[in-house]
DNA sequence: AATGACATTAACTGATCGGTCCATGTTGAT
DNA sequence: ATCAACATGGACCGATCAGTTAATGTCATT
């Protein structure tokens, strides 16, 4: 298999998860919904946990490239770029396939510390809060390192309640709530 | 089987579905958990979805009630109970048996708007921002039910957080954080 | 003591789980 | 043309899935 076809693997096992979730979507099913064979998959990926890992790698990487360019296309200011995080979320949100944070999801179902899935969710959400922390340094924050973890808790809970309400007003809502933070932290 | 039996059944399927998760755990050792016989259980809930409700129902009752009491015996101002909100939940996150709340998990291997145990977990939020609103407006917010909500997406966040990052820093950051938007939205 | 209503265990259904094995392609280098 | 290397589908593994059936056990009422 040659290296784009395994991207090319991970990338739609990464939808069949994110759609089903990973408990409930099987080998035999990825195997379907992916076009490679099951026993094609095993050659690459030692275990379903190993493949899940490879599909919150790519998660991870495409998800904050995609976050960090919209929220630099839609403002200048790193002040601006804060806030920009939250029309980025919303954009997010009204796409039609959206179904909550990939994380979110796979800490659900692999609950344990120091579990391997658990592990990674938590280091995707410690790169968010330091590039939040980054852009709020460069506003010249109080606590940088304090309102980029605010505003990722922001983010975090309008992800999950954009998932179970109408997701154009908990955006809203989260907006409004990081300018109120965001001006507060910043007293320059 | 008695009530209180039936009771104490659905009370033990809690505790396996929020240990375990819902797909993760099946009927069989389910009922090994449980004490109760697989057959037993299936004469008083037709499928694992509605003993699922069940416990989702129960789950709803009982956080709520415990918020509420909790809320009220840790201040006596609505202001101050707005904040207190956030002294419970570090309460709750600093618990040994705490693994996130059980309907973002539920919301989270049940994915699809419409589906029943989707429909309970955002009645059981729509139900807390219900009741962060009425204590808004007896704080007199400017615009409670818009503070209610705010209120509601810190807490879903830091619960996310508290279950991925260290607990009790996330329980703080969200404690400053509601204080920033309180003080912001209520200007008496 | 006999009866009826209920709970129980345990075997069983067909389907699916994660994972392996094998016999058959398909391919590129010699 | 041959051969080695690899990819393939599909059968297969034992275990488990949600859910059912049936035979046995328990117990209160009569």
């Amino acid at each position: 298999m040659s290296a784009s076809k395994r991207e090319e693997l991970i990338q739609k096992a990464l939808e069949s998860f994110y759609r089903g979730g990973f408990h409930a979507i099987g080998m035999d099913r990825l195997a379907k919904e992916t076009g490679v064979s099951k026993t094609a998959i095993y050659k690459h990926f030692r275990t379903k946990d190993d493949l899940i890992l490879a599909t919150l790698r790519l998660r991870d990487e495409q998800f904050r490239n995609w976050l960090i360019r919209r929220v630099e296309a839609l403002a200048n200011d790193p002040r601006g770029r804060l806030l920009a995080i939250f029309d980025a979320l919303a954009e997010w949100f009204s796409e039609p396939g959206f179904r909550s944070c990939m994380f979110i999801k796979a800490s659900s179902e692999f609950q344990t510390r120091g579990e391997p899935i658990h592990t990674m969710s938590a280091e995707h959400k410690t790169l968010l809060a330091r590039y939040f922390a980054d852009l709020a340094r460069a506003a010249g924050a109080d606590d940088p390192e304090q309102l980029g973890r605010q505003l990722l808790i922001v983010k975090e809970g309008a992800i999950v309640l954009a998932h179970l309400h109408e997701a154009g007003q908990v955006a809203k809502d989260a907006k409004v709530l990081a300018q109120v933070v965001v001006e507060a932290s910043i007293k320059g």
